[in-house]
DNA sequence: CCCATAGTTCAGTCTTGAATGTAGTACAGG
DNA sequence: CCTGTACTACATTCAAGACTGAACTATGGG
Protein backbone atom coordinates (compact mmCIF):
# COMPACT_ATOMS: atom_id res chain seq x y z
CA UNK A 1 0.00 0.00 0.00
CA UNK A 2 2.51 2.66 0.75
CA UNK A 3 5.78 3.23 -0.09
CA UNK A 4 8.65 0.78 1.37
CA UNK A 5 10.87 3.49 1.43
CA UNK A 6 9.25 5.98 3.53
CA UNK A 7 9.93 4.09 7.08
CA UNK A 8 13.84 3.80 6.42
CA UNK A 9 13.93 7.24 5.11
CA UNK A 10 11.91 8.86 8.16
CA UNK A 11 14.49 6.76 10.66
CA UNK A 12 17.05 8.32 8.67
CA UNK A 13 15.61 11.60 9.64
CA UNK A 14 15.10 11.44 12.93
CA UNK A 15 18.38 10.70 13.36
CA UNK A 16 19.08 13.76 11.85
CA UNK A 17 16.81 15.51 12.96
CA UNK A 18 18.41 17.33 15.67
CA UNK A 19 21.42 19.13 15.61
CA UNK A 20 23.20 17.08 18.75
CA UNK A 21 22.82 13.93 16.93
CA UNK A 22 24.28 15.21 13.73
CA UNK A 23 27.22 16.64 15.82
CA UNK A 24 27.54 13.56 17.06
CA UNK A 25 27.25 11.45 13.38
CA UNK A 26 29.96 14.04 12.63
CA UNK A 27 32.27 12.94 15.54
CA UNK A 28 31.44 8.92 14.92
CA UNK A 29 32.28 10.08 11.12
CA UNK A 30 36.17 9.89 11.47
CA UNK A 31 36.50 7.35 14.38
CA UNK A 32 34.80 5.56 17.04
CA UNK A 33 34.11 7.45 20.20
CA UNK A 34 33.30 6.46 23.97
CA UNK A 35 29.86 8.16 25.77
CA UNK A 36 31.65 10.04 28.40
CA UNK A 37 34.01 11.64 25.91
CA UNK A 38 31.89 12.53 23.57
CA UNK A 39 29.71 13.94 26.86
CA UNK A 40 32.88 15.69 27.21
CA UNK A 41 33.14 17.22 24.24
CA UNK A 42 29.85 18.15 22.94
CA UNK A 43 29.14 19.74 26.67
CA UNK A 44 26.33 17.61 27.09
CA UNK A 45 25.13 15.46 30.13
CA UNK A 46 26.05 11.20 30.21
CA UNK A 47 22.54 10.49 30.17
CA UNK A 48 22.02 13.33 27.12
CA UNK A 49 24.63 11.64 25.61
CA UNK A 50 22.91 8.27 26.48
CA UNK A 51 19.57 9.00 25.10
CA UNK A 52 20.94 10.35 21.99
CA UNK A 53 22.88 7.37 21.06
CA UNK A 54 20.01 5.55 22.00
CA UNK A 55 17.93 6.91 19.35
CA UNK A 56 20.76 6.74 16.70
CA UNK A 57 21.02 2.63 17.65
CA UNK A 58 17.32 2.75 17.39
CA UNK A 59 17.47 4.35 13.97
CA UNK A 60 20.64 1.87 13.06
CA UNK A 61 23.37 4.41 12.48
CA UNK A 62 25.30 3.67 14.91
CA UNK A 63 26.12 0.28 16.73
CA UNK A 64 27.67 -0.18 20.85
CA UNK A 65 30.78 -2.67 21.10
CA UNK A 66 31.28 -3.38 24.53
CA UNK A 67 34.58 -3.15 25.71
CA UNK A 68 35.40 -4.07 29.25
CA UNK A 69 33.26 -1.86 31.21
CA UNK A 70 33.08 0.62 28.66
CA UNK A 71 31.09 1.07 25.54
CA UNK A 72 32.58 1.85 21.59
CA UNK A 73 30.35 3.76 19.59
CA UNK A 74 30.92 3.53 15.62
CA UNK A 75 29.09 3.64 12.32
CA UNK A 76 27.06 1.07 11.82
CA UNK A 77 28.27 0.48 8.11
CA UNK A 78 31.27 1.32 5.95
CA UNK A 79 29.15 3.31 3.48
CA UNK A 80 27.40 5.21 6.37
CA UNK A 81 30.39 7.74 6.55
CA UNK A 82 30.36 8.23 2.57
CA UNK A 83 26.31 8.34 2.85
CA UNK A 84 26.85 11.35 5.32
CA UNK A 85 29.92 13.26 3.79
CA UNK A 86 27.92 13.26 0.51
CA UNK A 87 24.98 14.18 2.31
CA UNK A 88 26.45 17.07 4.00
CA UNK A 89 28.31 18.02 0.80
CA UNK A 90 25.09 17.97 -1.06
CA UNK A 91 23.03 20.00 2.18
CA UNK A 92 25.64 22.53 2.17
CA UNK A 93 25.79 23.33 -1.47
CA UNK A 94 22.16 23.37 -1.37
CA UNK A 95 22.10 25.69 1.28
CA UNK A 96 24.43 28.47 -0.63
CA UNK A 97 21.94 28.73 -2.90
CA UNK A 98 19.01 28.82 -0.21
CA UNK A 99 20.71 31.84 1.62
CA UNK A 100 21.53 33.46 -1.54
CA UNK A 101 18.32 33.63 -2.78
CA UNK A 102 17.65 37.27 -1.19
CA UNK A 103 20.35 39.71 -0.91
CA UNK A 104 23.47 38.49 -2.44
CA UNK A 105 23.99 41.91 -4.30
CA UNK A 106 24.75 43.72 -0.90
CA UNK B 1 34.57 26.41 16.54
CA UNK B 2 31.80 23.84 14.88
CA UNK B 3 31.70 22.01 11.98
CA UNK B 4 29.82 23.70 9.32
CA UNK B 5 28.69 20.78 8.54
CA UNK B 6 26.13 20.32 11.51
CA UNK B 7 23.99 23.55 9.72
CA UNK B 8 23.05 21.98 6.69
CA UNK B 9 23.22 18.39 7.73
CA UNK B 10 20.35 19.06 10.24
CA UNK B 11 18.37 20.97 7.85
CA UNK B 12 18.20 18.09 5.46
CA UNK B 13 17.14 15.98 8.66
CA UNK B 14 14.10 18.09 9.86
CA UNK B 15 13.22 17.87 6.14
CA UNK B 16 13.11 13.64 6.44
CA UNK B 17 12.06 13.98 10.68
CA UNK B 18 8.58 13.35 9.07
CA UNK B 19 7.43 10.39 7.44
CA UNK B 20 4.41 12.75 6.07
CA UNK B 21 7.34 14.82 4.13
CA UNK B 22 9.08 11.45 3.30
CA UNK B 23 6.32 10.49 1.41
CA UNK B 24 5.79 13.64 -0.21
CA UNK B 25 9.17 13.85 -1.45
CA UNK B 26 8.92 10.64 -2.62
CA UNK B 27 6.05 11.49 -4.94
CA UNK B 28 8.22 14.56 -6.17
CA UNK B 29 11.21 12.24 -7.09
CA UNK B 30 9.24 10.82 -10.09
CA UNK B 31 8.09 14.03 -11.41
CA UNK B 32 6.60 17.81 -10.25
CA UNK B 33 3.22 17.68 -8.36
CA UNK B 34 1.01 20.46 -7.25
CA UNK B 35 -0.30 20.36 -3.98
CA UNK B 36 -3.86 19.50 -4.04
CA UNK B 37 -2.56 16.56 -6.27
CA UNK B 38 -0.32 15.72 -3.38
CA UNK B 39 -2.97 16.60 -0.48
CA UNK B 40 -5.33 14.07 -2.28
CA UNK B 41 -3.11 11.71 -3.19
CA UNK B 42 -1.80 11.40 0.75
CA UNK B 43 -5.09 12.37 2.12
CA UNK B 44 -4.24 15.43 3.85
CA UNK B 45 -6.07 18.66 4.37
CA UNK B 46 -4.63 21.17 1.91
CA UNK B 47 -3.23 23.70 5.00
CA UNK B 48 -1.42 20.82 6.17
CA UNK B 49 0.25 19.65 3.00
CA UNK B 50 1.01 23.90 2.48
CA UNK B 51 2.74 24.14 5.66
CA UNK B 52 4.60 20.44 5.11
CA UNK B 53 5.44 22.15 1.42
CA UNK B 54 6.73 25.54 3.30
CA UNK B 55 9.14 23.15 5.44
CA UNK B 56 10.66 21.92 2.62
CA UNK B 57 11.24 24.66 0.59
CA UNK B 58 12.66 26.38 3.96
CA UNK B 59 15.14 22.95 3.99
CA UNK B 60 16.03 23.67 0.31
CA UNK B 61 14.76 20.45 -0.68
CA UNK B 62 12.19 21.77 -3.02
CA UNK B 63 11.10 24.89 -4.96
CA UNK B 64 7.82 25.74 -6.35
CA UNK B 65 7.18 27.04 -9.37
CA UNK B 66 4.04 29.68 -10.47
CA UNK B 67 2.21 28.23 -13.19
CA UNK B 68 -0.63 30.51 -13.94
CA UNK B 69 -2.70 29.76 -10.67
CA UNK B 70 -1.42 27.07 -9.88
CA UNK B 71 2.39 25.74 -8.13
CA UNK B 72 4.09 23.21 -9.37
CA UNK B 73 6.27 21.91 -6.76
CA UNK B 74 9.50 19.55 -7.82
CA UNK B 75 12.55 18.91 -6.50
CA UNK B 76 15.21 21.94 -5.75
CA UNK B 77 18.51 20.24 -7.09
CA UNK B 78 18.60 17.66 -10.13
CA UNK B 79 21.22 15.45 -8.02
CA UNK B 80 18.44 15.42 -4.78
CA UNK B 81 16.93 12.75 -6.92
CA UNK B 82 19.71 10.46 -6.95
CA UNK B 83 20.88 10.73 -3.46
CA UNK B 84 17.53 10.59 -1.95
CA UNK B 85 17.37 7.29 -3.65
CA UNK B 86 20.75 5.97 -2.69
CA UNK B 87 19.57 7.50 0.89
CA UNK B 88 16.30 5.46 0.85
CA UNK B 89 18.54 2.67 -0.08
CA UNK B 90 21.03 2.86 2.23
CA UNK B 91 18.52 3.21 4.99
CA UNK B 92 16.68 0.10 3.89
CA UNK B 93 19.54 -1.84 3.63
CA UNK B 94 20.63 -1.00 7.57
CA UNK B 95 16.64 -1.04 8.43
CA UNK B 96 17.46 -5.54 7.33
CA UNK B 97 20.06 -5.66 9.86
CA UNK B 98 18.03 -3.55 12.51
CA UNK B 99 15.39 -5.77 12.69
CA UNK B 100 17.40 -8.80 11.19
CA UNK B 101 19.38 -8.36 14.78
CA UNK B 102 17.67 -11.10 16.46
CA UNK B 103 17.81 -14.01 13.73
CA UNK B 104 20.69 -13.95 11.35
CA UNK B 105 21.43 -17.32 11.64
CA UNK B 106 19.78 -18.26 8.27
C1' DC C 1 -18.55 42.08 -11.06
C1' DC C 2 -19.30 37.75 -8.85
C1' DC C 3 -18.22 33.22 -7.98
C1' DA C 4 -15.34 29.12 -7.84
C1' DT C 5 -10.82 27.29 -7.46
C1' DA C 6 -5.88 27.12 -5.74
C1' DG C 7 -3.11 27.99 -2.23
C1' DT C 8 -1.31 30.30 1.99
C1' DT C 9 -1.66 32.23 6.66
C1' DC C 10 -3.24 32.24 11.31
C1' DA C 11 -4.87 30.86 15.97
C1' DG C 12 -5.64 27.06 18.75
C1' DT C 13 -5.03 22.25 20.34
C1' DC C 14 -2.50 18.26 21.00
C1' DT C 15 1.46 15.24 20.38
C1' DT C 16 6.22 14.41 20.15
C1' DG C 17 10.54 14.47 21.78
C1' DA C 18 14.78 16.97 23.93
C1' DA C 19 16.87 18.01 28.39
C1' DT C 20 17.43 17.10 33.32
C1' DG C 21 17.90 14.76 37.68
C1' DT C 22 17.65 10.58 39.95
C1' DA C 23 17.97 6.00 40.45
C1' DG C 24 19.69 1.44 38.80
C1' DT C 25 23.03 -2.04 36.59
C1' DA C 26 27.60 -3.70 35.60
C1' DC C 27 32.28 -4.10 36.15
C1' DA C 28 37.18 -3.26 38.07
C1' DG C 29 40.24 -2.36 42.09
C1' DG C 30 41.34 -2.29 46.85
C1' DC D 1 32.44 -7.06 50.08
C1' DC D 2 32.56 -2.26 49.32
C1' DT D 3 33.55 1.74 46.59
C1' DG D 4 34.16 4.30 42.46
C1' DT D 5 33.51 4.56 37.56
C1' DA D 6 30.84 3.99 33.14
C1' DC D 7 26.72 3.92 31.34
C1' DT D 8 21.68 3.17 31.00
C1' DA D 9 16.68 3.55 32.35
C1' DC D 10 13.01 6.09 34.24
C1' DA D 11 10.08 10.03 35.28
C1' DT D 12 9.27 14.75 34.80
C1' DT D 13 9.37 19.19 32.67
C1' DC D 14 9.08 22.06 28.84
C1' DA D 15 9.46 23.67 24.04
C1' DA D 16 8.98 22.58 19.13
C1' DG D 17 6.08 21.33 15.68
C1' DA D 18 2.12 18.59 13.44
C1' DC D 19 -2.72 18.98 12.57
C1' DT D 20 -7.32 21.35 12.15
C1' DG D 21 -10.69 24.82 10.84
C1' DA D 22 -11.46 29.32 9.33
C1' DA D 23 -10.17 33.48 7.22
C1' DC D 24 -7.52 35.61 3.56
C1' DT D 25 -5.20 36.47 -1.26
C1' DA D 26 -5.00 35.77 -6.01
C1' DT D 27 -6.35 34.12 -10.36
C1' DG D 28 -9.50 32.52 -14.13
C1' DG D 29 -14.26 32.05 -16.03
C1' DG D 30 -19.20 33.20 -16.64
Amino acid sequence: MEDVRVEPLHRFGRALSDPTRCRILLCLLHEPHYPTELAEHLGLTKANMSNHLACLRDCGLVTAVQEGRRQRYELADAQLAHALDDLAALAAQIGTNVGAVEGVAS
